[in-house]
Formats: C-alpha cells, sequence, structure tokens
DNA sequence: CCCTTTTCACCTAGGTGGTAAGAT
DNA sequence: ATCTTACCACCTAGGTGAAAAGGG
C-alpha cells in the first residue's frame, strides 16, 4: 500500500546539465518492536525488532533526469509502495509492522547509479548524497492505533472522500 | 483519444547491451482528404488534404532501454493518444479527420537521441531506423462509418464492454 | 488479548460508444 | 447534408477505512 501522506520535497544546489537518479529507501530508527498504549496515547517499546528484511529502493520515475528538471518541481514520492510481505515480488519496500522507520531521500549522479536497483541497497560514494528529516519518521500498522491519524487520513486523502460525511445514506441499496 | 487496436511489435537484432529509444509517429499517406460513400462501402477521394499539423512523436515509455530488454517483449503503443486539436499542448499526435495514415515505428540509438523530442521530428541518419507496415494505415474519423469497425471495437476493447450484449438492463435506474 | 487478513461499499481517474445538439 | 462536439451511462483499474473473520 501507499504511504499517506506521501514524501514531497524540494531539491536545489544540482547541477543544470548533469543527469541524475532520485530514489528512496527506508531504513529502521532503532532495534526495537512498539506496542500502542491506548490510555497514554503513546508508542512504547515492547520487545527487540523482528528480524531484518530484504532491501528495497523506490527509483522515482522520472529518473533519470537533468538537475535543472528535477529542481524546477516538487519531487513527490506518492506512488511508493509499502508491504509487510517479506517474501514479495512486487518490488515494494518491505517493512515490519509496529516499527519505527526513517524514509531517505537519495540523490545519485548518473554515471554513480550503474548498479542503481529495486532490490539492492543503495550505492554509495562519489556522486551520491543521502539525506534524512526526523519530522518523517513514522511508526508502522495494519490497523490505526490513533483517532486523529483516522481523520487526518479520511480529511485529506481524496481516495478516502466515501468517509466524510459519514452518516447518511451509506448503507441504502437498490436490488433490481 | 487512443488508437484501438494498438500497434505492436516485436523486435529482432538489436545488440543486447546498446541502450535505445523506440519512437512511433504518423505521416500521412498521401495528399487527399477522404469521404466514406455508404451504398459501396468504399472511401473515395474528396479534394486534397488540409494543410500540415505540427509534428509529434510518442515516445515509448519504456525508453530508453537496453537492446536485450526491447527483444525480450512485445512492444504496445496502446498508451498512444491522438488528437484533431491543432492547438494540443498535451503531447498528443495530432491528425486531420477523414485523411489517411501510416503508423511508423522508429529505433534510435540511445547516443543519438539527444534532440528527441515530443513536438520535434524524428532525428534520421546513423543510428536511426524506422519501419512501416502496409496493413496498418487507417483513416481517422470522429463517427463511425462502418458497423464492422464498430462491432470490432465494442467485442475487442475492455472499456466498451457495456455495449456488449446489448438489450438488457442497459436502462433500468434505481431513484432512492 | 492483540495483531493481521479479507471483504465490502465508496471513492478517484479515466477509457468506451450512443445520442442529441451544434457547426459548417 | 455531413461532420464535430458535449454529455451520458457503463465499463476498467485501483486506492480508501470499516467491519468481520482469522491467527498466534
Amino acid at each position: 500500500m501507499r504511504m499517506f501522506p506521501a514524501m514531497r520535497v524540494k531539491i536545489s544546489g544540482l547541477d543544470p546539465h548533469q543527469q541524475y537518479y532520485i530514489a528512496m529507501d527506508i531504513v529502521p530508527v532503532d532495534n526495537k518492536r512498539y506496542r500502542y498504549v491506548y490510555h497514554s496515547s503513546k508508542w512504547m517499546v515492547a520487545g527487540n525488532a523482528d528480524s531484518p528484511v530484504p532491501p528495497r529502493v523506490y527509483i522515482h520515475p522520472d529518473s533519470p533526469a537533468s538537475g535543472e528538471t528535477w529542481m524546477r518541481q516538487v519531487i513527490s514520492f506518492d506512488k511508493l509502495k509499502l508491504t509487510n510481505n517479506e517474501l514479495d515480488d512486487q518490488g515494494h519496500i518491505i517493512l515490519h509492522s509496529m516499527h519505527k522507520y526513517q524514509p531517505r531521500v537519495h540523490v545519485i549522479r548518473k554515471d554513480c547509479g550503474d548498479d542503481l536497483s529495486p532490490i539492492k541497497p543503495v550505492p554509495t560514494g562519489e556522486g551520491v548524497k543521502a539525506f534524512s528529516f526526523p519530522e518523517t519518521v513514522f511508526t508502522t500498522v495494519t490497523a490505526y492505533q490513533n483517532q486523529q491519524i483516522t481523520r487526518l487520513k479520511i480529511d485529506r486523502n481524496p481516495f478516502a472522500k466515501g468517509f466524510r460525511d459519514s452518516g447518511r445514506n451509506r448503507h441504502q441499496q437498490c436490488q433490481l
């Protein structure tokens, strides 16, 4: 499934005439598993993290493009897909439920991206830079723990419009 | 709007490790305008062609890719879009209605595709080859002239499924 | 007990030909 | 008279949270 809200970034300082790949991966914040304590509305440590999963990378679909192209637009990662299926073969990013994660944005000069692949770790070294934003750390769930999150999603995600204005007309049907 | 059925090609003889763009353009077959004569079920010349339109090229969305990748798959042009609006700014291919056209497939070695653009003619010369298939010539219309074409489209295009099995249940509605 | 999966109605987004109205 | 456009019901394709069912 997709992330919502999606990560969106603006980039400056690229060489306008150089080609780049932009990619995202998602790394564990710590070595812990969490549970949500309802009465205190807090995430609490609930043991050690599950075993690591295969590394996956989301390569932004506009890649490769020139620095000029990347800098002209807001770069959105709304098509990135997550799964908790460790055997996934769709190229989705694999995460454990009930763990804390940090998304990272990678800017990769085209000549350094030869072994860039959705199923290999992001290359490191010359011509590759990584950026992460602490305010984007999140905790994975399979069911919402927090009504404020549910409200945010229903109010802001266009695909959830069916749950706004909820009471009326929702269960009427027509048998022809 | 899209073409249906779409052009689909298989390519062989590429260098597996060379990168290529694949593109399509659509060129006039002759300098004539046509009309359909119903009683004889034939297209007849009905004057000279309208004035030329801005050149457009559909660059296959998998471009660029290696010869190996291109040769492994059937290459479909089903996302290509046509319009009769000469002022189109969506990058669609512009055609006159009631004219005869021939689609062409272009194979462009990556290093020869530097000035490849949806709004410029396909480059020619070394590293660029064009292919056309006479059986794919077609005549443009804004309304179908021929019931066999209508039937083919309804029977084969998944989006037209609503017109199959036509009589039953089509006009029932439910007023809540 | 708590977490996960499945199924559902309800959306977004957009591709069909029919039909009636519009244009030349 | 003939071609074109705008609108419509009906599809495909797939993204929502709720609720029920499943699982350790």
